[in-house]
Order: C-alpha cells, then structure tokens, then sequence
DNA sequence: GCGACAG
DNA sequence: ATCTTGTCGC
C-alpha cells in the first residue's frame, strides 16, 4: 500500500524554504576577494534511488594542479524541485567540501549563484554556510534574460533578472554552449568570470567541475579508493 | 490556460 | 540528474 506520492511533499513545505532562502540571501555579500586567490575547489554530485555521493577537488589557481579530493555519501532529502536544488545537494556536498585536509580560498560549483528566484542558488548556499567565497558556474539558466554572447572564446553577454545584473553568459569555448556564471558570496562577478574563464582553458566546463563530475560518476558505479586521483 | 524550469 | 546504442565529427 503507497501512502505517499514521491511528488506530494508537505504544503508547507516549499512556503517554508522559500522564506528561508529569502532571509538567508539577505546575508550574501557581494565583495571584492579580499587576498589572491592560490586554491579552488569544485565539487559535484550524483545520484542513486535515494542515495547521494559527493566529491569535491582542489586545485592550485595558478597552474591548474589537482592537489587534493574527497567524497562523502549520504541521503537525498528531497527530490529536485526547480528553485530548491541546494536542499537537495547541500548537506553532502558540505561533507565532502569539509573532508579536503586544505581549506579553499574559492568554491566552484555547479549550479546558480545569486542568479535565483529568490537570490540564493546552490552555490550561494553553500559559500554562506562555509563562510568561504563561492562561486555559481551553471550549465544552463534557471532564471533571467540575454542576449546570445558571440560565438568567440571569452566572449560575454550580461544575464539579468528584474532589471538587474545577475551574472554573465561567459562562451568559455568557441562556438560551444556558453556557461551561465554567477556570484555565489563573497566575490563580484567580476571576479567570478576571470577565475572560471581561467580555469577553462580548453573545455566547455572549469577543470574543476570536469574532474568532480567524472570522480562523482565513478564512485557511483565502480569503486573508488578514499584517496584517489584521475 | 500556456510556457519555463540549476541538477 | 538518470535511463541508454550507436553514431557523426575533429
């Protein structure tokens, strides 16, 4: 006997977490990095039935060095609902993000920054709860309006959401998809372009991201060890 | 009522 | 995101 529909969640619910993201958003800051940045992490996770396995790196900013990765498993507290993901990927991306033995200057992630219906996206959330500047490098839009940038690496075009610039459109390759960059906390959007173009000399996504993706995939079907690279 | 809709 | 074979292109 199903007494509950994997879609039916509490009415209250979403009204709740909708109030906490708003009050949560208003602790953002938009600043400027305070020191250099040395080290970037990205982190990524996949799912299984109602299981979720997260995997963050770290990489040196300079030369694009892997230094270091973690991973960490744990449950899927709700299913993806659009304007919610980080409830849904925050609590084990944050256990993997804490595993790495070396604290990042900068968190790269996969997901909207402040460009949100509500200002406070995946990797807002995150950056805020870790008190570490973040920043949102998402594959597609969730929210707001552009003009499609030129189809040159570098090229930019601005996205806006009630008038306002969120975040950019960046083409971090020629004549592929652009990626939709924006300011998770504590970094400008500035400053958040610069380090994702940097970081994607050659591929669509940031390193970063490329290498949590595949290490994220490969802990959910074959086996990979505590401390592994490639 | 008809689209849009991170991962 | 996840489910999946072959296939077009550099």
């Amino acid at each position: 006997m199903e007494e509950k529909l994997p879609t039916s969640l509490d009415k209250k619910l979403l009204p709740a977490l909708s109030a906490l993201q708003i009050r949560l958003s208003l602790r953002v800051r938009l600043t400027p990095l305070a020191q250099n940045i040395e080290t970037v992490a990205g982190c990524d996770v996949a799912f299984t039935k109602e299981a979720a396995v997260a995997v963050a790196v770290l990489y040196r900013l300079r030369d694009l060095k892997l230094l270091e990765t973690a991973l960490a498993r744990g449950p899927a507290p709700l299913p993806y609902i659009p304007g919610f993901l980080s409830f849904r990927e925050t609590p084990c991306l944050l256990k993997a993000i804490r595993k790495l033995r070396q604290k990042p200057d900068v968190i790269l992630v996969d997901g909207q920054g402040i460009a949100h219906p509500r200002g406070l996206g995946l990797a807002s959330h995150l950056g805020l709860m870790l008190g570490i500047p973040s920043i949102g490098c998402a594959k597609s839009k969730l929210v707001g309006s552009y003009k499609e940038p030129a189809p040159e690496r570098g090229s930019l075009s601005c996205l806006f959401l009630h008038h306002r610039p969120v975040g950019m459109v960046v083409r971090t390759r020629a004549r592929v998809r652009p990626v939709f960059v924006s300011p998770g906390h504590l970094i400008t959007l500035a400053e958040a372009v610069q380090i994702v173009l940097k970081l994607s000399p050659r591929y669509r996504l940031p390193e970063p991201l490329r290498m949590a993706d595949r290490l994220t995939k490969l802990a959910k079907k074959g086996r990979l060890r505590p401390g592994d690279d490639k």
